[in-house]
DNA sequence: AGGAAAACCTGCGTGC
DNA sequence: TGCACGCAGGTTTTCC
């Protein structure tokens, strides 16, 4: 799945398609849980309300309706597609579809069910979301606050772009891409880096989400937009999952280590401790 | 308290 | 061909 970018164009492409706020129809739940359960009761309080809008908050993606919220997380393989009811296919690992008032229903297929999907009053006050830190893409997401923010912590700088109470939204592959392009070392101690690469790292985060959404999302294994058709951002892959190969700034090989758990890559000549 | 490791799952590529 | 192993876009829980 889906890292923001991802999340970010699935709304945009699931908004025009929903575009004139059909009425939720029915439910079918495949399944009654995913890493968790579903709240199968009080989401099928919604049928007959109309879709108003998406939103997204960090990875969450978000379906408001006059009476509550359905909150959407994608884990790492989840995806949702649009089809038309009329299509009567159904693929493995397909557990949610929401059938609505225009003739398509809006499918949920995620092979590890890593996913959520839940409810609340207002999305807002869940409790997947009310701890989150701010967007990146935001103004919130400054120097002052970054300062303040990883002051105290005992984290690597890698290890702090990825927890969501510092920034949300970037995961495990943005951060080995953000960190390359800022020339910063991912096991920096974050509470050492200077203000100015403090704005390199906010600036760098912002220039390849954004390209990055422009673009249609990653790609990098089973992501594709809700009408099939694969994200094409692996290509401007610099350091992730290229261990071994030449970095395109100085030819030296890309190294990968494990921070956290998790695979980082980096140079380590353009990325100096 | 706070950070590391394990846990939740399936699928795919590699190497023997 | 088959099997074992390591790895995968995330987040939460458990364990030191």
């Amino acid at each position: 799945m889906p890292e923001l970018p991802e999340v970010e164009f699935l709304k945009n492409d699931i908004s025009r398609q929903l575009s004139e706020k059909p009425a939720i129809e029915r439910f079918i739940f495949h399944r009654k849980d995913l890493r968790e359960p579903i709240p199968i009761a009080q989401i099928k309080k919604l049928i007959g309300e109309p879709i108003l809008k998406l939103d997204r908050r960090s990875k969450y993606l978000l379906f408001s309706t006059p009476k509550g919220d359905l909150v959407s997380h994608l884990g790492m393989t989840g995806t949702w597609r649009v089809e038309s009811q009329k299509s009567l296919e159904t693929r493995k690992h397909d557990h949610i579809e929401i059938w609505v008032g225009n003739g398509k229903k809006i499918i949920y297929n995620d092979p590890r069910r890593f996913g959520f999907f839940g409810f609340a009053l207002a999305a807002q006050d869940h409790p997947k979301i009310k701890d989150l830190g701010p967007e990146p893409l935001s103004e919130d997401f400054s120097v002052f606050y970054l300062r303040s923010c990883l002051g105290q912590k005992k984290l690597t700088i890698k290890q702090a772009l990825m927890d969501p109470r510092v920034v949300v939204g970037v995961g495990n592959i943005y951060a080995s891409e953000i960190l390359f392009a800022a020339g910063v070392h991912p096991q920096k101690s974050s509470h050492s880096l200077r203000p100015d690469k403090l704005q390199k790292i906010i600036e760098q985060t912002q220039m390849i989400l954004q390209k990055s959404i422009e673009s249609g999302g990653s790609s990098f294994r089973n992501y594709v937009h809700s009408d099939g058709n694969k994200g094409d951002f692996q290509s401007f892959h610099k350091v992730y999952a290229r261990e071994g190969k030449p970095c395109p700034n100085c030819q030296q090989l890309i190294r990968r280590m494990i921070q956290g758990g998790r695979s980082t890559f980096w140079c380590s000549y353009c990325q100096k401790l």
